[in-house]
RNA sequence: GCCCCCAUCGUCUAGCUCGGCCCAGGACGCCGGAUUCUCAUUCCGGUAACAGGGGUUCAAAUCCCCUUGGGGGUACCA
């Protein structure tokens, strides 16, 4: 397998159907890391043969995606080249073209087969546990019996007319040599009646049109190689090198799919999944960087980059290990510039909120976020007070009365403090935990629910210094009347 | 059913191309401990794998074969 990497041209082909997907994102981050390495382009085609199921919101969604991710196409349905456009609804034209051309030249023929037809075939192939595929009916018609059927205005099919015998192999460059036994290859249909072509032809037309030297896909296409390669051959065409990905996985090892993974790309924007995160992940799914690194950036994948590195088997999509290496980066970043990506990526309705509080807030919860979503979800309390129950003032292993005996005791104590600062709030409260022969947890457990309204919260003094006096004060004064109420 | 791909800790993997340095290394998770006002963070320690069987060889996680297991494909969807 000669790498001939002087001019590298690789696309992502995605259809678009539904929400973009993160196989895509995958797919493409591949594409994007060897054509960069090699100083080549990176293409963006849409897909779009299907036209009951494409739709433009989707094809939108995909560019977004992307883009949000960082990987910039240099040619794509935006971004018109010379062999544009790069949406294949918009190329209709040109395959029955080249259907036309397989049909004189006798590498294809017209099917008119009905629908019914081939769905009791392939039933009564299956019930007799025969290989399913085309029984090659329509290929022995004659001249006139096809022109007798093209009158009567029949609705026909062009197959690929695969050869009886021999094989088809071809060079994968992370799997090796795969060959198939020609008798296996279905007569793939190539246009349907409608007029549209399959996937398999449109493919096959545009890389070749396109100059696409490498073709880079998930490894659900190595069955339907070996037609591809057929038809560069009936074309009279040179190949692209092909590279079949592994697919990724749900837990039980199944092909991932939205009923077993969150799977859109938006979902894990929305999440707060930082890009160079998921990035990060998508790119250890399938290939590692060396040594004993995880962590590494998408230019460094790119410099990197190599098939030697690549990997065969089908990775699971484990969000325990995305979430580790989402915080790995958040916690990478300055308070400031992870403010920045959350106000500016959305992430928070505090926008009215001076930035130097929201960046003195920033500096508690920054360890203690996962994604960027939870920002707002964990800061709430500073900004409102928030219901709770009496019961969630009591320590563990307490009741309701010892619980407003701290807080009776505590009321001097707090008021007393001029200087409201993390410092001296926190020498006052030892004080009166050793004064009064108090546990400290004791104390600051119905102390946090009084200030916070949770059990859970930032660090108790610095809160309260950013809080403020009175706030605290007025809050205090809340959990200490709950208490009441409730005894 | 048929065809194709794959196979190291629960998960992601290094090692396999060029057999010995591997009674298999790292990371996530989990468990335990330290720090600690909660939760986190941080720091220590622990758990756990070469699917099985045959070969080849002085020597195999690494090469070959078989079995098993998993996955994908099998559409006028991509």
């Amino acid at each position: 397998m000669s790498q001939k990497l002087q001019n590298v041209r690789v696309r992502s082909a995605p259809s678009p159907t539904g929400d973009p997907h993160v196989g895509t994102a995958y797919v493409s981050l591949f594409n994007y890391a060897f054509a960069k390495n090699a100083g080549g382009t990176f293409i963006l085609r849409i897909e779009d043969t299907d036209r009951s199921r494409s739709s433009k919101e989707s094809e939108e969604a995909i560019m977004r995606s992307l883009r949000w991710l960082g990987l910039e196409w240099d040619e794509g349905p935006d971004k018109e080249g010379d062999p544009g456009p790069y949406r294949q609804s918009e190329r209709f034209g040109i395959y029955s073209k080249y259907g036309q051309k397989l049909l004189e030249n006798g590498s294809a023929y017209r099917c008119f087969c009905t629908s019914e037809r081939l769905a009791a075939l392939r039933k009564t192939q299956q019930a007799q546990k025969r290989p399913t595929g085309y029984d090659g009916l329509c290929r022995a018609l004659g001249e006139d019996e096809i022109e007798q059927k093209m009158a009567q205005n029949e609705p026909y099919t062009i197959r690929l007319k695969v050869p009886a015998e021999g094989e088809t192999s071809y060079e994968d460059y992370i799997r090796g040599t795969i060959t198939f036994r020609n008798p296996e290859i279905d007569d793939q249909v190539l246009l349907k009646s409608d007029g549209f072509p399959t996937y398999h032809l449109a493919n096959v037309v545009d890389d070749h049109l396109m100059e696409i030297s490498h073709v880079i896909r998930a490894e659900e296409w190595i069955t339907s190689t070996p037609k591809h390669v057929l038809l560069y051959n009936a074309f009279g065409w040179e190949q692209p090198a092909f590279i079949h990905l592994p697919l990724l996985r749900n837990k039980d090892k199944s092909k991932i799919s939205k009923r077993k993974n969150p799977v859109s790309l938006d979902w894990y924007r929305e999440k707060g999944y930082l890009k160079e995160a998921l990035l990060n992940f998508l790119a250890l799914m399938g290939w590692s960087i060396g040594a004993e690194r995880e962590k590494f950036t998408l230019q460094e994948m790119v410099t990197h980059f190599s098939w030697e590195r690549a990997k065969k088997s089908g990775p699971v999509f484990d969000l325990q290990k995305l979430d580790w290496l989402n915080g790995e980066y958040i916690r990478a970043m300055s308070p400031d510039e992870l403010l920045d990506r959350i106000v500016e990526e959305g992430y928070t309705d505090y926008t009215d909120v001076p930035r130097r509080k929201l960046l003195s807030i920033m500096e508690l919860v920054q360890d203690r976020m996962k994604t960027l979503s939870e920002f707002d979800e964990s800061i709430g309390f500073f900004f409102a007070r928030e219901p709770y129950d009496a019961e969630t003032l009591i320590p563990k292993k307490k009741d309701a009365s010892f619980t407003a005996e701290v807080l009776e005791a505590l009321k001097d104590t707090l008021e007393g403090v001029e200087d409201w600062t993390t410092e001296s709030l926190e020498q006052a409260l030892q004080a009166f935990c050793e004064e009064g022969g108090w546990k400290r947890r004791d104390v600051y457990m119905p102390l946090r629910v009084a200030i916070t309204c949770r059990r859970v919260s930032t660090p108790l003094f610095e809160t309260m210094e950013i809080l403020g006096k009175k706030e605290c004060l007025v809050r205090f004064q809340e959990a200490v009347e709950k208490c009441e109420n409730k005894g």
